[in-house]
DNA sequence: ATAAAATCTTTACAGTGTAAAGTTCGTAAG
DNA sequence: CTTACGAACTTTACACTGTAAAGATTTTAT
């Protein structure tokens, strides 16, 4: 019959849980018996399958970059010419950012201190990463790139997003900067390096 | 007498003391209860000189900017090519958050969310934002760089370094790259964009 | 069938943010 | 000089948090 034991899923469920109180009242409201509430169960029940607040945050975290994951395959499919997938990329990055930045945050908030304990979010990170490096591999078999280190362009591009985001979400930038307006311009800029001149 | 009363300058000794905390456990154990015991006061003193919580974060941030303006100063001042400036401020940027990694991730954590009730908070940002313009200025002056938008060169300077140095504080770089070579690297390359090239 | 293991609950405790009311002290007005 | 007031601080109180420990229920393995 239908106990309060063995829920079935309850790991998943309480991912879950976390990424829709992230999404609803913000990484302050997150806390393990609020997500033990949402999900239905005891607030200890967790335990069973987080070791800590921390192994469960690192598996939003693997989650979240799961999302990004197929955000940017998804914008890498719907592209053929290569600039134009690196043009994509950026804008599902930055999308990301804008409709969950909560979980956003989360995923990269360096709050999954001993990483090396929680393989499943290195793996996704390590996916996503390869992503980016994949792309530039295709803009310089393309003949696009002049500079030959791929993964320095990658960490380098990367990074430029990365940190426009992040200073966006933190409202760092000045006002007159909106998101959607000036990514555009900000990659053509930052582009700009590594392409021999003005052919797009 | 030296009773518990008036202690002279609370609130800076409470900024102080978070601070403090931050660098010897991290951002975990910053609690209002442990800020108010290091400064040798009562749990609810800070409450005397703070609205709440966010209210003491956010003067920790400026206080953090205001040391990283202090470090950027520093570096420009050290300097007279326009160039070597900017190297210099980069390299500063990137010492301050290796220096202090959970105050500089504080300050940048967002975590000020209503960043107009803290205007001081406001101010140091603006002020450092302020310096690179400047010195992207300097550069422009000079005859260094081809693009004209200053502002949208600072952002995009801005962002590269700010993300390179996010990423890195969260462990999401290949650890092939280690952080004092490459970011010299980083920067060559991310600078090629803006200048004529090969002139350095 | 029974033991072991996994999943969940109840209970308990120390730590947290913050509200409320009381205490002490500097200071300004009479 | 006194007195009143307001600022700085303490004590007390409460709801909430993470997590440890022990007990209950159900599945799984032998």
């Amino acid at each position: 019959m239908n106990n309060h034991y063995h829920h079935g899923d309850l790991k998943n469920a309480l991912i879950q849980a976390g990424i829709e109180i992230l999404s609803r009242e913000g990484m302050e409201a997150l806390s393990l018996r609020q997500v033990a509430r949402r999900a239905g169960v005891s607030h200890t029940a967790p335990y069973a399958h987080f070791a800590d607040k921390q192994a469960l945050i690192a598996a939003i975290a693997a989650a979240g970059y799961q999302k990004l994951y197929e955000a940017l395959i998804a914008a890498q499919l719907s592209q053929d010419d290569p600039f134009a997938r690196l043009m994509g990329t950026a804008h599902a990055y930055l999308q990301f950012a804008l409709d969950e930045p909560d979980h956003f945050r989360i995923t990269f908030s360096g709050v999954v201190e001993a990483e090396q304990d929680y393989p499943d979010y290195v793996e996704q990170s390590k996916r996503c990463f390869a992503l980016v490096v994949k792309v530039v591999e295709d803009c310089q078999t393309g003949g696009l790139f002049t500079q030959a280190d791929t993964q320095l362009v990658a960490v380098s591009i990367w990074s430029c997003i990365h940190g426009f985001v992040q200073l966006l979400l933190a409202k760092q930038l000045p006002g007159s900067l909106t998101a959607q307006v000036s990514i555009h311009d900000l990659f053509n800029l930052h582009l700009r390096q590594v392409l021999p001149i003005d052919n797009r």
